[in-house]
DNA sequence: GCAAATTAGTTTGCATGCAAAATAATACTA
DNA sequence: TAGTATTATTTTGCATGCAAACTAATTTGC
């Protein structure tokens, strides 16, 4: 039997995981400057596109997983970053709103993308 | 100021973390069936093409981050799938090796790579 | 020779990702 | 309308990923 499709340099999938990781990597110093995490960057990005969403959509717009989606959100209230608010039509849905604070972190914000594509000068667009 | 930049829609980061994370999903169930995570996985396709390598060279080829390695052949070892042997001249250095149990695995694990296939049939070879 | 620098691995503390169970509230159905 | 199914979110338990501190064992440089 031959296990060539086993080597693991022939796996896309192991090509992914290691670029995947690489960029948690390449973000990291970038967003410690901000004191975000990469999940919590992303919920940033999805609330500055569109404030006052439920978790349900943020959850969509960011793919962000829904179990780690609770505990990013109690530290981003925390850090003042955003507020949460239950809907009084249907109290199960809850409101995200930016905060001061938050909107304003987000001129900070706009310089990473192009850092990060310093970090990965070969990339393709 | 224009924000364009970090709109997720546009972000090749984003794609990539989406993508990353559903692979991992996409693994798990098949590699329930052989009682490996990812990363173990990773692991042993690594020993299955170059058995009897140290950690260090374990490391290289797998980009499994060195912290989690070491709790990740931890519980390698208790499942009987690999051995870990402190080397004579540098006692530093610490070699590992299949067991007959990890050897007998590969023949199993061989269908995964056609099956993870099949959960992405638009994916590009 | 020996202290300082380096190397190989491990441990620690924090932040997810994930599946599955648990909560709460609303919608539906007989 | 009671009872059941469904929906929105949270909680729980386990397995990493990561940076940084730590331990041992070697290697260097003076």
């Amino acid at each position: 039997m031959n296990y060539n499709q086993l080597k693991l340099d022939q796996q896309l999938c192991h090509r992914l995981y290691i670029a995947s990781n690489g960029l948690t990597r390449a973000y990291r110093p970038l967003l410690d400057a901000l004191n975000l995490t990469y999940p919590q960057y992303v919920v940033m990005m999805a609330l500055w596109e569109e404030d006052g969403i439920t978790v349900q959509r943020l959850l969509q717009k960011t793919a962000v997983n829904g179990g780690a989606m609770s505990l990013i959100l109690k530290k981003m209230k925390v850090k003042k970053l955003l507020s949460v608010t239950p809907s009084d039509e249907d109290k199960r849905k809850k409101y995200i709103h930016l905060l001061p604070t938050g909107q304003q972190l987000q001129a900070k914000a706009a310089e990473v993308p192009a850092k990060i594509q310093c970090a990965f000068p070969n990339i393709d667009k």
